[in-house]
DNA sequence: GACCAGGCACATC
DNA sequence: GATGTGCATGGT
């Protein structure tokens, strides 16, 4: 039998395509993103910034407890109480602001605030307007198209960038839009392919590719530099 | 106690 | 344009 880490898998080659067949087949399908709604997924966008997403759990279940998980709820709280409520995903000020720009954003540009409405409109325009919400970045506009808005676009994240350059498939100093372009570059515009590859990318992310390697047993079973150095 | 987690805006150079 | 810093909780 082969050690961990040994070698490429068979089957499993050193390409974009390649690897999301080794994470489908390591971890099966993720059926992402964890939410009730296209609203909430967008809340859960802005409240995972750097931070667990257990603890973006908590936050959501207090939103839903409040029966405050609407564009209007939102704002019909005071910053404060939106703070509060929103405190276990930390950066509890900061992310109470950008929650309350998406929804002025929402209610402007969509009847009853449903942000449904912006599904139909080009990915380009609707990227830019996400962007010109403050609190909303490239990752985070990018993972409200795919996954509240099934527009088909790659999420680059810093567990994408981390696994895709220890498996030199990317070098160090690309831009978020560099990365973005390799992955559309290298698969097919397939938002269904998006959804599940960003979810297999965390997955393998959380307990297997840390910033200071450690991991010794790579479900990939890759050449990686972090083969056999766990803590 | 240190490290880490599905970023982003802003100040400074 | 590139780099550094503040924002903060909760799990390991």
């Amino acid at each position: 039998m082969a050690e961990p880490n040994s070698g490429v898998r068979p089957g499993v080659g050193l390409s974009f395509a390649g690897i999301y067949e080794g994470l489908l087949e390591a971890f099966g399908p993720q059926h992402w993103w964890p939410a009730d709604t296209p609203f909430e997924v967008a809340v859960g966008a802005v409240l995972t910034q750097n931070t667990a997403w257990t603890n973006v759990e908590r936050a959501i279940a207090n939103l839903k407890e409040a029966g405050c998980l609407t564009p209007q709820g939102l704002l019909d709280l005071s910053p404060e109480r939106l703070a509060e409520l929103i405190r276990p995903a930390g950066y509890f000020n900061v992310k109470a602001a950008r929650l309350r720009a998406l929804c002025e954003f929402l209610l402007g540009e969509c009847p009853e605030g449903d942000i449904r409405h912006l599904a139909p409109r080009p990915t380009t325009s609707v990227r830019n307007e996400l962007l010109r919400v403050k609190g909303v970045g490239e990752e985070t506009a990018d993972s409200i198209l795919l996954y509240a808005l099934d527009h088909p676009v790659f999420v680059v994240d810093a567990y994408t960038v981390r696994i895709f350059q220890r498996l030199d498939l990317l070098e160090t100093g690309l831009s978020y839009g560099d990365v973005q372009a390799r992955f559309h570059a290298a698969l097919p515009t397939d938002r269904a392919l998006f959804n599940e590859y960003h979810a297999l990318v965390v997955a393998l992310g959380k307990d297997h590719c840390k910033p200071r390697p450690r991991c010794g047993a790579c479900p990939l079973r890759v050449d990686c530099p972090t083969a056999g150095s766990p803590d």
